[in-house]
DNA sequence: CTTAGGATCGCCT
DNA sequence: GGCGATCCTAAGC
């Protein structure tokens, strides 16, 4: 495969459901082996093992003690390279995911990849599963779609990197785009 | 609308 | 032992 940033930017408008729960991806970021930001910039470990492993997974990790986040492994000359999966735009199982979340703002249902994570019920337990098995669902976008790009969000390194993509115009980003 | 603090725990130095 | 690829709530303008 390509790539991070170009995935990540591919990733834009595609539907992903988990066991059919979901909505469209309209953010994400990319991450790479050479990238101090990245998990796996340090070599592979326990946690970021599946990092290094065959493209087309979950890497799944808990953060902040608190929040499932969802990334899909990518193959890079070296490996260590993936995609965070930061907000959806809801479009099947919202009832589902409104009880998930204990709330009814669509437009916070699934934006920030904590939030995602918990729509979906992303666990540890998807962690280095296949994205083209069950529970996973992956469906091309339809069309053109337009992608802006900008900083990456919350971390303190590489800032200057613009590997955070975006569906232009959208109502479900975490963050707006400056 | 912006900012500040707390929650909470696995990972790595 | 310190610190996150975060989120929520409350308080301040």
């Amino acid at each position: 495969m390509r790539d991070s940033a170009e995935v990540a930017r591919r990733l834009i408008g595609v539907t992903l459901l988990v066991d059919g729960v979901g909505g469209v991806i309209v953010e994400t970021e990319a991450y790479d082996r050479e990238d101090p930001a990245s998990h796996t910039f340090s070599g592979p470990t326990a946690r970021n093992a599946v990092m290094f492993g065959p493209a087309g997974r979950a890497y799944i990790y808990l953060s902040y003690g608190i929040h499932w986040c969802l990334n899909f492994v990518c193959r890079e000359s070296g490996h260590g390279a993936g995609v965070l999966i930061r907000a959806l735009e809801p479009t099947a199982g919202i009832a589902t995911m409104i009880e998930r979340r204990g709330q009814t703002d669509l437009r916070r249902l699934c934006s920030g990849p904590g939030r995602l994570g918990q729509a979906l019920a992303i666990t540890h337990a998807l962690n280095g599963m296949r994205l083209d098995k069950r529970p996973f669902s992956l469906k091309p976008r339809r069309g053109r779609v337009r992608v802006i790009s900008g900083p990456r969000i919350g971390i303190s390194k590489a800032i200057d990197q613009p590997w955070r993509f975006g569906l232009a115009g959208s109502q479900f980003l975490s963050l707006p785009f400056r």
